[in-house]
DNA sequence: CGTTCTTTTGACGAGAGTCAAGACTGGTGG
DNA sequence: CCACCAGTCTTGACTCTCGTCAAAAGAACG
């Protein structure tokens, strides 16, 4: 209970300032829970193409959205964070096209749709957030459809690295910039369309490069500045409300 | 007027089927209009960063979504046909993160905002309409994840026929299917992630190899199979009702 | 303390990009 | 009616990024 409380008030906060909520729908969101799940790697958790009755919100640990190749080669085409509901989607379209992953151990609150769904009818600006929250989420995938068709290994890796930074740290990054960022090398190729090698490769450029360091998989941002620039990264896409430019409320 | 009436009642009649809406939010649907714009190729008549207050409805011909490099090199991260509201989320997100362009001459309606609004918080439904379509959507995007990121370019065009064959066709493909497709190589290339010169050789193997044949811009497939085969191509994710499967209404 | 999963590196190969030039098309204007 | 022009389409030759294969060194875990 307390252990999701954190993640949960992130979520809720990011619905509520994207929205205009108010203390109603904010403690309706803050009261939602539901069973709870501990995910681990190499096991997909909720299957791509079976109908799903909950949704899965991240309360610790790293999930991916995957999809697949005909030969088996996965690809990544979300990453969720701690504080996100990975598939809020499924409440309107229960078939999932695509599998939920841990990347790391996980804890997951799977909340009933029943449960979204009354609060979404009971709530008109609760349905808005929500359809928000997608939308918000459909940007960042055009971001990565970008990313995957028109930049090389390295502005792709480092537009990830921007991404995570930003997303783990609720605003724009900054030098020394310090996180965990718990997927494997073959994780990141799965994201970036490439194989484990180049990735290798790649992240030892921009280490030798004095860009990033990375020590068990928690990464340092050395430079900021080289790294947003490698990636070609702008952070508006986010909608963070953080430290952004402040101007991301919704106009009616 | 009578002549977006057809796609208008294709776009009304797809969100229906797939939430159960009633008589008269179907009625609401289909008084939907706005101003009308003759939309022309290279040309964004959406900018992308700049705030909406309206939603394109595509009446007649093709506009593409995009995305862009440093260098100016641009991604097409979705395509719009007839009978498509090509961004419906900028109503919950109106500061679009991607520009909107005509492939070829196209007719758009401009849909206000407050109208669709409105719509949205008279009738729930449509609300939760709305929503499942941008979901479905962002299930197609996923799709194209996957083919940009593990897909080679003769998948990746196979799978872009496919999917524009079943959009156009409204339900699955089948031999002998003809229609027009007014995109240019080169935006094929912006769509698949390559360039002009490797769609035209992938294009050519595909011609010589049987599958499709191209007569100034209308597709003829010969061969669905081979072509669904080479794309890996499985219809599901676009939630269509005339052909598919029939399992698709959403379950409560 | 061995087994399995990662990370790292090197050598080589292939798919796609780049550059360049010519053919074809449709539209414009003399 | 024809010449011209800009935008496509097509093809070939060469290059380069990234994939493949392989092997070894570290880490994680029971």
């Amino acid at each position: 209970m307390s252990l999701e409380a954190a993640p949960l008030t992130r979520f809720a906060r990011r619905l509520a300032e994207q929205s205009l909520l108010g203390q109603p729908e904010l403690d309706a969101l803050l009261a939602l829970s539901g069973p709870v799940i501990h995910a681990v790697g190499n096991r997909d958790f909720i299957k791509a193409g079976e109908p799903t009755d909950h949704a899965a919100f991240v309360v610790a640990g790293l999930v991916g959205s995957f999809g697949q190749n005909r030969n088996g080669h996965r690809q990544i085409t979300a990453l969720h964070l701690s504080g996100d509901m990975a598939n809020l989607h499924s409440v309107v379209v229960p078939q999932s096209s695509e599998a939920l992953q841990a990347l790391s151990v996980s804890t997951i609150v799977c909340v009933p749709h029943a449960t979204l769904r009354d609060l979404a009818d009971t709530y008109p600006k609760v349905a808005a957030a929500f359809w928000r929250e997608s939308a918000v989420r459909h940007a960042t995938s055009t971001r990565w459809m970008v990313n995957l068709g028109r930049r090389n290994a390295l502005a792709r890796l480092s537009h990830l690295v921007c991404e995570v930074a930003c997303r783990e740290h609720g605003s724009e990054g900054k030098d020394g910039l310090r996180f965990p960022f718990l997927a494997t090398q073959t994780h990141l190729a799965d994201m970036l369309g490439l194989t484990p090698v180049h990735v290798n490769r790649t992240l030892k450029a921009l280490r030798d490069d004095g860009v990033i360091e990375l020590d068990n998989r928690v990464v340092t941002i050395c430079d900021w500045g080289r790294l947003a620039h490698h990636g070609e990264f702008d952070s508006t896409y986010l909608h963070l409300s953080g430290g952004g430019n402040g101007q991301d409320q919704i106009r009616h």
